[in-house]
DNA sequence: GTATTTATACTCAATTTGAGCATAATTATA
DNA sequence: TATAATTATGCTCAAATTGAGTATAAATAC
C-alpha cells in the first residue's frame, strides 16, 4: 500500500456577521491573477504538528487572511468525494475538506491582512431570500432549468420537489445544502461547469456568486446549520453588539431565516424565553426610541439553551 | 515540510437498531488477543484511490466487519484532536476519526463475520437512561465525583451545571456527548485513564462500558443525534420493521429519548402528523389487538420532513 | 402642529398541549 | 364460565401557546 494518495486536510471556515438587515459572510477576494477570479473563504492545511486540533488550526487561518475575531464556532460537515475539490497540480493527492461556521458581531469585523471583504450571503443564494416574497428567479430561471433537468434525470423528481417545494408553503429553509447540491448536479452552478460535469455553461441564467473550490457548498452547509441551529440554541446573539434593540434581533432572525417575522409575537417570544436583560437604556433613531437589551448568559436563564422558536409571518392575501 | 506527520482517516459508524424497549448498537468484539479487551464500533481506513466517497468506504468496512444492511447513514463528527486515538506504533503519524451513524431495522440486523454482536447502549451510557426515572448511577456516584473534581477545577462549574442539570427537569437529552466530554475530562472515564490523563482509576466507581479509541466518543455523538434529529425528521421509520403498531413506535422514541412518554398523546400526535398509513392488519399479543402501520412515504405526507414532536409524561408525584 | 415612523401594549379566537377518565377487545386465571 | 388483568383506543377539558390583529405611545420630519 505504498502507492496510495497521500491526504491532506483543508480547513475552511464560513465567517457570518450581520450589518443592519443583512447577513454577511467574510470573503477573501482573489488576487486577480488570472487563474482564480472567484472568491473564496478563508481557509488552509489542517497541520497536526503544529495545531492541536483543527480548531486551533482555524484561528490561524483566519486570523492570518482576514483578522477577525471569532465568537462561536462549529464544525459543520467533512467533504471527501473526489473531484469536488481537486487539486490539478498533485494528483497523486487527495485534499478532503472539513467546514467549519464561525460567527462575529459587528465590533469584531476586523480588517486584517490582504485584499478581503463582507459580502451578503444572499448574493451566493439569491434563492434563498425570501423576505420580500419568493424570489423572482425561482419561476424565471431556476425552476424552468430544473424541468429540463428532470426530463434527463427523472429519479431526481422527487429530492427536487422535497427541496424546492410545488406550491408555497412547501419551501423548507432548512435545505440549504440539498437545494445547491441539486443544482450543482444539475449542471446549474458555475462550479459544476468549471469541474466538467457538463459541455454547455447552463449556469448562466442561473444569478449568484459562484466561489473557488467546493466553497460554496460549504457555505450553503452552513446556512442551512445556521437557520437550524438558532431554533434550539441561543445562538444568534453571537452576531449581535452586546447591546441591541429588539427590532435589531429580529432582522437578525430575519436575515439568518430569509423570512419576515411578525413583531409583536416576535417580542413576545423573546420576552417569555427569559434571554435578555434590559439595560435601563434607549436607542433613538426614527420614531419611537427603543429600549437597549443585553443577552442574559448561562446562569440566570430558565430554559438554559433553547433557542428562538419564531413564528414567521405570513401577511394574509390568499 | 517534508517531515510533517501523514494523515490518516478513520471512519467507524455506530449502527443503531431497535429490538423490543431496547435501542442497540453493533459492536465488534475484542477477539480477546490481550491487547484489546473493549469492544469497538466497526471501522476502517478511508482509502480514496478505492473509495469515491467516504460513505462508500463505510459501507465497504461495515459490509466486511459485521455484514449489516444499513438504512438511514449520516456523517456525525470528525474528530481530529491529537491523544484521542494515537496510534503508538506509528509516532509519525496523524489520525483523524470521522464518525458515521448508521440506522436499521431488526429485519437487517444480518449476521456476517467475526465475533460482533448488538448491545444496549445505555450499558454504555447508564446515566442516559431516565425512562425508570433519574438513575441512580447519578447521585451514587458521577455527582459526587464530579463535585471533587470540580473543586480541582472550578472554571468547568458551569459547563457541568449545563450538561448535567441541577435539579430535575434541568437535565437536557440532547447533551450526550458533552456529559461524556466532561467524564472524560475529569478522569472518570477507563478511556481517560488508559490514555494516561490522570494516574488513579478514578473511573471504577462509574459504571459504563468502555470502548475502544474513541469509539465511546463517537457513540455519544452519535445518541445526542439521534435525539435531536428524530423530532424534526422522520428518522426513526428507519429503526422499525416495515409493519409495526403505536406502541412499538412509542417503545422505539422512548428507548432513543430514554424519557417514558404519555401514551394517548403520542398516539394523538403521530396520527395528526400523517406519517402513518394503517396497513388493514392487527397484532395480537397480550390484551387488545394493536392496528398495524407502515410508514407513509415522502409524495403523500403533508408535512414532508418534519419529525415527531414528542412530548414527555411525567407522571405527577411532586 | 400635523404627518410619519417606530416601539410597545393589549386582545381574542384558534390551536396545541398536558393530563386524565372511559371504554373496547383481547388473554390469563379463579 | 366469570372475572381479573392487560393492552389499545376514544374522548374530555383546562391551560398554554400561537397567529393575527387593533390600539396607543413616543419620538422625528416637514
Amino acid at each position: 500500500m505504498t502507492d496510495a494518495p497521500e491526504i491532506f486536510i483543508d480547513i475552511s471556515t464560513a465567517i457570518m456577521c450581520v450589518a443592519g438587515d443583512d447577513l454577511l459572510c467574510r470573503m477573501v477576494e482573489p488576487q486577480d491573477d488570472a487563474n482564480n477570479h472567484r472568491p473564496r473563504l478563508p481557509f488552509g492545511p489542517f497541520m497536526p504538528d503544529q495545531h492541536r486540533t483543527m480548531e486551533i488550526g482555524l484561528r490561524h487561518w483566519v486570523r492570518e487572511q482576514v483578522g477577525v475575531d471569532l465568537g462561536h464556532v462549529e464544525q459543520l460537515y467533512t467533504f471527501a468525494d473526489q473531484g469536488r475539490q481537486r487539486d490539478f497540480e498533485a494528483p497523486d493527492t487527495h485534499t478532503v475538506s472539513v467546514g467549519y461556521l464561525a460567527l462575529a458581531n459587528q465590533t469584531a469585523r476586523g480588517s486584517g491582512g490582504g485584499a478581503s471583504l463582507w459580502r451578503n450571503i444572499y448574493s451566493f443564494f439569491p434563492w434563498e431570500d425570501w423576505r420580500d416574497g419568493r424570489p423572482a428567479c425561482l419561476d424565471e430561471s431556476i425552476i424552468p432549468a430544473l424541468d429540463t433537468w428532470l426530463t434527463a434525470a427523472p429519479e431526481a423528481q422527487e429530492r427536487v420537489r422535497l427541496a424546492f417545494g410545488r406550491d408555497r408553503d412547501q419551501w423548507d429553509e432548512e435545505f440549504v445544502l440539498e437545494r445547491y447540491e441539486i443544482l450543482y448536479e444539475a449542471g446549474l452552478t458555475e462550479e459544476s461547469y468549471l469541474e466538467g460535469r457538463n459541455p454547455e455553461p447552463l449556469y448562466q441564467g442561473i444569478p449568484g456568486t459562484s466561489l473557488q473550490l467546493d466553497h460554496r457548498r460549504i457555505l450553503a452547509t452552513a446556512l442551512g446549520r445556521l437557520r437550524g441551529k438558532f431554533k434550539y440554541r441561543p445562538v444568534i446573539f453571537d452576531l449581535m453588539a452586546p447591546q441591541f434593540t429588539l427590532t435589531q434581533l429580529q432582522k437578525t432572525a430575519e436575515a439568518i431565516l430569509g423570512v419576515r417575522l411578525h413583531k409583536q409575537n416576535f417580542r413576545r417570544m423573546v420576552e417569555k424565553s427569559n434571554f435578555l436583560d434590559s439595560t435601563g437604556k434607549m436607542e433613538k433613531s426614527r420614531g419611537r426610541p427603543a429600549e437597549l437589551f443585553r443577552f442574559r448568559h448561562g446562569d440566570r436563564a430558565d430554559r438554559p439553551l433553547s433557542g428562538l422558536r419564531v413564528s414567521s409571518s405570513r401577511p394574509r392575501r390568499g
